[in-house]
DNA sequence: CGCCAAATGGACCTATCGGTCCACAATGGC
DNA sequence: GCCATTGTGGACCGATAGGTCCATTTGGCG
């Protein structure tokens, strides 16, 4: 019974998320996303309690989706060939579209984090998860001889944590491709 | 001639810095700005033009304190000690306040460098400037034979600039020590 | 067919946003 | 001591922020 809801939830999601990730939280306003998602106003409020609450059920999407493209590649029968296609599909989301928008979380990290804890909480499920897949990784390597076993898994996985969020940064700043390669060279020899 | 204006212009760089560091540039308000600077409306529209100006100048005076902080790091006589030092001073910065402010610049990179020109190109330059003095500390400290010296210095100096944005991302998300402390220990152990 | 409950459109609200303006205050030069 | 000039306080502005409310629509079920 009841009316029903005459938009799909998880594409007006996919369209918020699109906003979020591009402007960040404070800079997007309600009309972005009354104009993105094409809902009224009582429907997105209706539908997500309001914008704090729209936006964590879109962040929410967004990890989803990138916890399971971080394992596709990393599944991968050479672990070390799964961590060298990972970072590079990082580089290669630079210039995707007019805006690079770098990895959400790590962009929240930055502006919300610090002054949301739920938003904190998220951002730091988010870099345990990303560390201690790179470390699973790594030690996946190590026992196929692609890497070097005298490192500690979880060390390389910690420092691959923060060559994730810088790549990210840099990203996000359209830094050029050449650096991003270079040190992505570099961190495949640290891993000799 | 002319009235004296009444405020010292370095001190309020210094407190609008405060707030944009903290809170980023959207989420600081005239009213911030105004509380933390003690100006008058007019007084801060007629020395700042606005308050993108006033961004402009306080980021300005960050950058510049900033640069000549990592120089007196990493112009220790040990390059290789300076670069640890440098790195160790992040991981120090992050308990410090009751908001972990991380690096501005890498900050601005995320918020307003994808949308904003100026800021971009500031952001760029100092992107440009830590890796160039990453890649000269290195240089320096193969010289000195404290880094392998098969290594591409330009190559570990883009390394290097990632792990720094990274560990600032990490720090200004309250990322725990141990964790920083075994990226920089792996980061290290690159350099051997 | 008619009723009920949820969904919807849009008017409306207050607070605050960044920014302008102007009257007045304060100084150094004459 | 007065004038020219710059600095300052605060009233004021339109636009927009996020959010509420209610009348209306819409469809399933009895």
């Amino acid at each position: 019974m009841a009316r029903p809801q005459a938009y799909n939830t998880q594409q007006v999601l996919d369209a918020a998320l699109t906003v979020f990730w591009t402007k960040g939280y404070d800079a997007t306003s309600l009309q972005d996303l009354l104009a993105a998602t094409k809902l009224s106003k009582s429907s997105l409020y209706g539908g997500f309690g309001d914008k704090h609450g729209l936006f964590l059920a879109a962040f929410d999407t967004y990890r989803e989706a990138r916890r399971s493209e971080m394992l596709r590649y990393l599944s991968q029968d050479s672990a070390r060939a799964g961590i060298e296609a990972f970072f590079r599909s990082v580089i290669g989301a630079v210039e995707v579209g007019d805006v690079s928008r770098g990895c959400m979380s790590v962009n929240q990290a930055v502006e919300m984090s610090p002054h949301d804890p739920v938003v904190h909480t998220r951002v730091e499920s988010d870099f345990r998860f990303i560390e201690e897949h790179f470390a699973e990784a790594v030690a996946r390597g190590q026992a196929a001889g692609e890497i070097n076993a005298a490192h500690d898994p979880r060390r390389l996985g910690r420092m691959l944590l923060t060559a994730f969020a810088g790549f990210q940064v840099l990203a996000r700043a359209r830094c050029a491709h050449p650096a991003l390669e270079d040190a992505l060279a570099a961190y495949l020899g640290a891993l000799d």
